[in-house]
DNA sequence: CCACGCAGGTCAATCGTTTGATCCGGATTG
DNA sequence: CAATCCGGATCAAACGATTGACCTGCGTGG
């Protein structure tokens, strides 16, 4: 069990041909003919040998790896667990395998040591900050990559969700059901992903011919949520509705509600973006706007098939979004 | 920028030296004594032209890829989140990276092709069924590999957690309140680690000179846990608290408590397995058994490193594990 | 003064494939 | 019958690094 790994030549020698034959049948090379004979010969070899090609030679022979990376700031956080998901389909349909790994500070500069020809076809970056000294890495890698669910003015090459058209169904969601006074609990300011959430607020108010409401940035965390939402109740006239920019930060600003004495829906409707699981946990079950998270990784990975390390990409995905009505809204009290 | 990647060959014409001493000196080979300046000069023309090495080249050559794997079967479950964390600290520790992908049925499958000496230095299964046609396939590849958290009577390679232990801290922490009548509701008897909390579950009962409870299986998900719960709820003479296997199931049993009008802690205490974020956003929060989930991924890759592929590995992590008190347990009604 | 050791390098085989170029013999064509 | 073609297979040069074996000149000990 222990003897050396079969290789080509060995399959070759047993079959009595050339190791190049070998190679060929392996690969379903259509440039050369193989007898139907010979083709049986050496596939005979192959499975008496158990004969398997070594990735890492065939790689440097042909600087391709069948291989995607996708790196992410954090694997507790299920939003990923979606979009790994798809881009691991999208993958397996190219026939390639995708890796995933943290992009955590130093983490992700640890890996560019395996970024090269041959050893990675290309790269996701999902959420991942804007470190310049990163993405000056990631050119002289000269591999493919795009950021997955993040614009930044510094790269030209993304796909983001429609987070601006997300807002606006979750805002539409609360004016269709009576409220005036909807309150946006934001993202961080810094996080693209929270502008483009509050510019669709914003943009839904208007057009419903509502004034802004009362805005509280948090972080996206249910600490932050909690904050913030006690900020919002500590208004004289509170809203009745708030579309949160997270369910993260809606665990938190459930919380708070209910210390506060108030009751969700009936007192305070709810509203979050991103359809985890969790979101039907939690009591009451939450009301999200769902996004086309496995889509999204999907699009990077069939985007960056074929890229070239030079080229851009900018694209607004635009997927099935739905609003998942939960028990966290209703109308809002008569008062 | 175009151009064709820049290799050894390259740095060696630009200082004027063998590629012998450029590789020397990039992997400070001590066998060799290189002259300081002419080291100088080799690290001049690398940084002058950008050199950076091909792994995939170094990987053929050497047969170590400086990688290791971990398979898991779901992203969403933060669980793994942990284990993967610790694996990637032990992997950098070791100046190696980890990559992780899903050992979802046909998924492990695919990546089997990326397998062997080379091009994956080692491979963590974590939780993954036992699909003997997989096992089969591993001990083909000749690659080092160890199931976590997973014991199997077919392989003889594994790192368990010590959930006994777990168990007995749970329930000890129930008797310790008071209770008398504990239930169990437990994970599916397929999985190992079920069996293993139950069996701590008995074992910790019986010292306490306390009858078994009743026992309700669950699958591990809210839905069988709240099923569950409710079974355990029709007693005649229901329990006062109850050890649940995971948190998942937890947040199905609370569900079902509270829609039976109880509350919980004051006339149901629950404790469950596995301290993840989630539980403390749970309304009440969930008291649970801190088990060194982390640890475990880091001594996946520590044992990993340096074993062969035939190998075993047998081992129960005997690692720091605590009890967490929140709200949801306390001491039983007077009645 | 010769042999030897050693510091500092060079040489070239090797890892296991892929793939264009080449070769060979029999059938086809004019 | 000679020139050509072509199916089927072989040859050998890459891919880019690593590494044991060898080489060379200088200083040293006997």
């Amino acid at each position: 069990m222990r003897t050396a790994r079969v290789t080509l030549a060995d399959v070759a020698a047993m079959a009595k041909v050339d190791r190049a034959v070998v190679s060929r049948v392996v690969n379903d090379d259509p440039t050369l003919n193989i007898r139907p004979e010979t083709r049986q010969r050496v596939l005979a070899a192959i499975k008496e040998l158990g004969y398997r090609p070594n990735v890492t030679a065939r790689s440097l022979r042909t600087a391709r790896a069948h291989m995607f990376g996708l790196f992410i700031p954090d694997f507790a956080n299920p939003v990923y667990a979606e979009i790994i998901k798809g881009a691991e389909a999208a993958a397996a349909a190219l026939g390639c395998v995708l890796v995933t790994g943290s992009a955590t500070g130093a983490g992700l500069g640890g890996y560019m040591d395996l970024l090269g020809p041959g050893r990675i076809d290309g790269l996701l970056l999902a959420g991942s900050g804007e470190d310049t000294g990163l993405i000056e890495q990631l050119h002289r890698a000269a591999v493919p990559w795009i950021m997955l669910n993040r614009r930044s003015p510094a790269v030209d090459r993304y796909v983001i969700l429609d987070d601006e058209r997300a807002a606006r169904l979750a805002v539409g969601h609360l004016v269709g059901l009576g409220h005036r006074r909807i309150a946006h609990l934001a993202g961080p300011s810094g996080a693209d992903t929270a502008q483009r959430r509050f510019a669709g607020y914003s943009a839904a108010m208007r057009e419903a011919g509502l004034p802004d409401g009362p805005i509280a940035a948090a972080d996206y965390t249910p600490a932050g949520g909690a904050a913030a939402m006690g900020s919002l109740l500590a208004d004289p006239h509170p809203p009745t509705a708030v579309f949160v920019a997270n369910v993260a930060s809606a665990i938190g600003a459930m919380e708070r509600v209910r210390e506060e004495g108030l009751e969700i829906p009936r007192q305070m409707s709810i509203v979050a973006v991103h359809d985890l699981d969790l979101a039907s946990y939690l009591a009451p079950p939450l009301t999200t706007v769902r996004m086309p998270l496995e889509e999204l990784g999907r699009r990077g990975v069939s985007l960056l098939n074929g890229l070239e390390p030079d080229d851009s990409v900018e694209e607004i995905l635009a997927g099935p979004m739905a609003l998942i009505t939960r028990a966290s809204t209703a109308p809002p009290p008569e008062d």
